[in-house]
Formats: structure tokens, C-alpha cells, sequence
DNA sequence: GACTTGATCCCG
DNA sequence: GGGATCAAGTCC
């Protein structure tokens, strides 16, 4: 089983936590890839759909880390972000785009071409290539918090089982290669070269650069102004 | 630049 | 309550 990331990773702050996504694996029903391009919104940001309070379509994001929210966009999109910080914070990563590494069959029918370059290269395109619709909103995508590694198998406390650790994940976030999910010194070990840019998209809090990217990955949402590039 | 739908806003 | 507004996007 892979290294699922728990809850209290994204229990942190959302800058901390978008810059060590990156390079962490995300599926959704089995399929995604590799976290190449992720956007860090918070509530005192007035880009953030929580900025003016809590609302039946934001309510996920005052609610728990570890949890998706979903949002329908542009009268046909969908975007996905993972909530962070504590509970009623109403602090979420937008998830922009990936390398896909598994399920690439899925998401190219889904897509409806082959190009891997281009199949989760944008938030929209990556909810389509993965099926992720507005029933994912809410759902848990975190492991359980619970003993170090080595201490599995111990009894559960009945309720709260996250889908990551059962065997049907529907959700589920990864450790790099090579990384430790349940060591909190080892989650920002490993991480690629990453470069900060402004936000894609928004209009208010335009210039605050909360977008994070795998500055030498080719499966970003748009290029890296040159000077930036390897 | 068009497309397309719904949550939110602002007025009444 | 109801109409106007505009959106964390994508494709050509």
C-alpha cells in the first residue's frame, strides 16, 4: 500500500503545505499522477472563495483538513482543491495540474486524446481526465492520523476511517518517492525545484504569488517565463 | 473571444 | 424574492 499522507499534514499552514505537495502523488479512484502545479488560497485572501465567509457552496473549506473541495466554474468546469490549516481556517489548495502516472487509459478517453502533456496540464482539464465531479465534494482524502509506521493493525476507533486507509480508496494523497507520510521531518524532504508566480486567473490579491510550481516539469498548466526555466 | 450555468450580490 | 453580474477555465 502507498504512503498515504494523514490529516496532519494538511493541518499546517496552506503555504507549507502547497510547496510540499508538489511532487506527492494524487488519485482519484485509482487514477491521477504526480502533483506538478499546485495554488495556495486563504481566508484573509480576497481571491479565496472563503474571503467573504462561509456559504453553502464553501462550507467544505471551514471544515476539516484533509477534505476536498469541489467547485463548479465557468458554467461547465470543475476545479479540486484539498482543505487545509484547522477546522473553520477556510484555507484549501487548488490542485493544477499533474504528471499522470496512473490510469493514463481512463484519462485519455475521458480527454479524448492521447498527449500526456497535455491531459491534467490546467484544474479543469485535470478534474475531467480523473472524473472528479461535484460528488467528491467533502470527501476525506487524508489517511488517518494515528501511531507511526510499524504500529498498523491496531484497532480502529469505529468511525472515522478515512478512504485511504481501506482498501477501496476513492481519494488519496501520497509521500514522494521515497518519503515518509507519517514523519513530519521528512515532508518537505525530496521535493523538486520549485518556483512561486502569481496566481493564474484571479483578479483580486493578483500580484500575491501563491502559485507553485515543478519549475522543471513539463506537465504545467502554461510555461514558466524564461528566466525561470532550467 | 465565445461558451455556459449557478452562486452571490444588490436592490426592492 | 428576483434579476444582473461574473467567475480560481478551456479551446480555437
Amino acid at each position: 500500500m502507498s504512503d498515504v499522507l494523514p490529516r496532519a499534514f494538511f493541518a499546517r499552514p496552506v503555504l507549507d503545505v502547497a510547496r510540499d505537495l508538489l511532487g506527492c502523488s494524487f488519485t482519484f479512484g485509482g487514477v491521477g499522477g504526480r502533483l506538478v502545479e499546485v495554488e495556495a488560497y486563504r481566508a484573509d485572501d480576497p481571491a479565496s472563495h472563503s474571503f467573504r465567509g462561509r456559504t453553502a457552496r464553501n462550507a467544505v473549506m471551514f471544515g476539516p483538513p484533509g477534505q476536498l473541495y469541489v467547485y463548479f466554474t465557468m458554467g461547465l468546469h470543475f476545479c479540486v482543491n484539498v482543505v487545509c490549516e484547522g477546522e473553520g481556517q477556510a484555507a484549501a489548495v487548488l490542485l493544477r495540474a499533474l504528471e499522470p502516472t496512473v490510469g493514463l487509459g481512463a484519462m485519455r478517453r475521458r480527454r479524448g486524446f492521447d498527449d500526456p502533456r497535455r491531459l491534467c496540464s490546467g484544474p479543469a482539464k485535470l478534474t475531467q481526465a480523473l472524473a472528479i465531479t461535484r460528488d467528491a465534494n467533502g470527501l476525506s482524502a487524508c489517511g488517518a492520523d494515528g501511531p507511526p509506521a510499524g504500529h498498523e493493525g491496531s484497532s480502529r476507533d469505529g468511525d472515522e476511517r478515512g478512504p485511504c486507509d481501506d482498501d477501496d480508496p476513492r481519494a488519496c494523497f501520497a509521500a514522494r518517492e521515497g518519503g515518509v507520510a507519517r514523519d513530519p521531518a521528512a515532508w518537505a524532504r525530496g521535493a523538486p525545484r520549485i518556483v512561486a508566480t502569481p496566481r493564474v486567473g484571479v483578479t483580486a490579491g493578483a500580484a500575491t504569488p501563491w502559485r507553485f510550481v515543478d519549475a522543471d516539469s513539463v506537465f504545467l498548466s502554461r510555461p514558466l517565463p524564461r528566466a525561470a526555466r532550467p
